[in-house]
DNA sequence: GTTCCTGCAAAATTTTTGCATCAGT
DNA sequence: ACTGATGCAAAAATTTTGCAGGAAC
């Protein structure tokens, strides 16, 4: 129950939108707090089962659920049927995915020609953008090179 | 069952695959290439049980499965949870995707200084990159204007 | 004729919902 | 106390797998 940027501004939205902090909700920040980039819900429950809450996975997923309603995490998939979450950086900076095509694993990238055509692009557009996502696919080095790894993202 | 350039195509790659013409097979890329955007596996099995076929889902899924393979389609994802599929176009040109925070909606797009902007950064990063998606969230039109329509995507 | 494909049904996942109980304010 | 949150279990939805029969080559 570490305090990060992220989760004491987590505490302070939570807390001025009327919500309650319940048990899950609590436990869902923290853990997201302690990880920078996709994690499942199943991940989530895991991690909370391991240090030993009983948190349902039910709860885990209103929790995602509202904590994304807040503007406090940011939903993505990355095509394997599952969504992840990560905690949104309440600056506005936020990164993009790699994702390899052969051991599934999600890596993080920021690219800022790639964020300012995007901005250019939701001005053109008839929608009111508010969010945006990039995934790139394709083998990592580790794959590239012929080291075939076990998938890890099932 | 139109010829159209990506179903010739698409005809073309099977054929000199070793892999055989059967009956869902055709019946799919029938149904992909009637459509240019975002089918799910759901809607393409409901048109053809209702143009009288009996494919069944998993025959769908698995029809899906081996063009995607073959890179015929485009797998997509826009965050409700179910795998969309386009044809992809054998010249390489392809769009993104606007997809409407209230009614689900996708639109298609193109933008082709976002396409420059993702080369470089292809270029710039260890995997190689072979497909990209792009996906802007935002209240469409329609929505913004206050019509609110129910959820067509579900 | 052999091999691959198909369709049905069942299973495996992921996510949502109902409901009684419990906790936060 | 009142209201909303939680946890469990059951349900819903999507996708995968097994298998016997049938079709393609």
């Amino acid at each position: 129950m570490q305090e990060t940027p992220w989760s004491e501004h987590a505490s302070a939205v939570l807390g001025s939108s009327g919500h309650r902090w319940g048990a899950a909700r609590l436990a869902v920040v923290d853990v997201l707090s302690s990880h920078s980039c996709c994690l499942t819900a199943r991940d989530i429950a895991d991690e909370l089962r391991a240090s030993g809450q009983t948190t349902g996975i039910a709860s885990v997923y209103r929790a995602l659920d509202l904590l994304h309603d807040l503007g406090l995490v940011q939903r993505l998939d990355v095509g394997d049927g599952t969504a992840r979450y990560e905690p949104a950086d309440p600056s506005g900076e936020h990164h993009h995915h790699l994702v390899c095509d052969r051991c599934g694993r999600v890596t993080a990238f920021e690219d800022e020609r790639l964020e300012l055509a995007i901005e250019a692009l939701a001005r053109r557009v008839d929608h009111a953008i508010d969010a945006h996502d990039v995934v790139l696919r394709g083998a990592c080095p580790t794959c590239r090179t012929g080291q075939v790894l076990p998938h890890t993202h099932a």
